[in-house]
DNA sequence: CTAATATTCAATTTATCAATTGAATAATTT
DNA sequence: AAATTATTCAATTGATAAATTGAATATTAG
């Protein structure tokens, strides 16, 4: 019997799904996220051997989720579009609703929710606009550079501690790093309450920001 | 060394999408889409063997897309919740973007010739205004009673085989189910034209056609 | 052209997944 | 309680994926 057009449609979606169906290769569409990354970027990034991630790299592209270009002896790797994005969001939305073990993660590795409640987007904006936040972009010097949320300031997170007088103790200071689950900005959080700053995490990350059509700082001809 | 928070999120991610990532399970999924359902009922459904739909269905549970129920000696499996449906709204919207081979299989199937184009919402409001097409809803009774295009008549697509004598072979037919990527009104087609129908799909579905405003009947009280 | 660098390919081992079969469990009916 | 029905489990076989290694390609620089 023959594949009806059904199934072969089936088999195309569920390979973009596979696709997705590793840590190794979502960690590295978290870095891609952030924008273009050759291989040996991404695989500094995401502890991966070169070869490794590469192959990774070309199951995200077998699945849709990622295109590349050379650029002189780089193959520079991007995010397919935007669907991708929304795609991951949708799957991280599933986890956090259906599967106790994201629940039990989140709340015993970054304390209480309550403590932690994220600011939204839309009123980051305002209060951005109002003068009232310092916007902080934990995220590595280079990702920065690449594009960031209008206004932030960036302080790496390994630079945090040494760079704490950058921050006025007096505002409030509102984290951001690579999206909902980057873990840099929750250490952020940590690092600035343990100091007496009053302090939230944005409710995602740069690529979600960007992807809403909210103001961004980027590079030239980006 | 120990595994991070961080890659323990992504692990548990990753096994949301590898649930996702079999074109049986997918096909399950879809069947889940139209409302509860027992595992004989899938596996009839799908053409599997109960055991092998047994398994993939605990696949699903443990990815956290589907929750079960006991009601006697059924056991009967539902979505876990509406994200569910979201994400496979996000997965197709990906693969219809990124996948030449969709594009293809889409194409070759269901667009190669004129009269297989889908139907825009204005032109299909305008010939059935004028009395030129029968409009069919194939989703699932429930569904329709909650809502539907004007006129429409509803006929499942499960019953579809059995109720053909309800359709006019002699006027045109314009299937529609739930959106631009809900695979019944593709089916729907397929099947009717096999059997000598002059069918087209509405270009997208229901929830498109209430948003643009467009008539619709609707139960009391909505 | 040759050397150097970035990426991919090919081959391997180990691990996990898919489908089938027959038996086991759980609720219902007789 | 025994028989029936629906579902799940356990064990098997064949297939596919993951990570590693070393070699092969492609581009740039000298």
């Amino acid at each position: 019997m023959s594949i009806t057009p059904k199934q072969a449609l089936f088999a195309e979606f569920a390979s973009v799904a596979r696709a997705l169906g590793h840590p190794h290769r979502l960690e590295l569409l978290e870095h891609l996220a952030q924008g273009e990354r050759s291989v040996e970027t991404l695989a500094g990034g995401t502890d991966l051997s070169v070869a490794n991630a590469s192959q990774h790299l070309q199951q995200l592209k077998r699945g849709g989720l990622v295109t590349t270009r050379r650029d002189g002896k780089f193959v520079l790797y991007r995010l397919a579009d935007e669907s991708v994005l929304t795609l991951l969001a949708s799957l991280r939305r599933v986890a956090e609703h259906n599967l106790a073990e994201v629940d039990r993660i989140v709340r015993s590795y970054f304390n209480d929710r309550d403590d932690m409640e994220p600011v939204s987007r839309e009123e980051l904006l305002k209060r951005s606009r109002d003068g009232l936040v310092t916007v902080l972009d934990v995220r590595p010097a280079d990702e920065f550079a690449l594009g960031h949320v209008l206004g932030a300031v960036n302080i790496p997170l390994q630079e945090l501690e040494a760079r704490l007088t950058e921050l006025d103790p007096a505002q409030e200071v509102v984290a951001y790093c690579r999206g909902a689950y980057c873990m840099l900005s929750f250490e952020a959080v940590a690092a600035l309450r343990a100091r007496g700053f009053n302090v939230r995490r944005l409710e995602d990350g740069f690529p979600e920001w960007k992807a809403a059509g909210l103001s961004v700082e980027s590079p030239l001809g980006s």
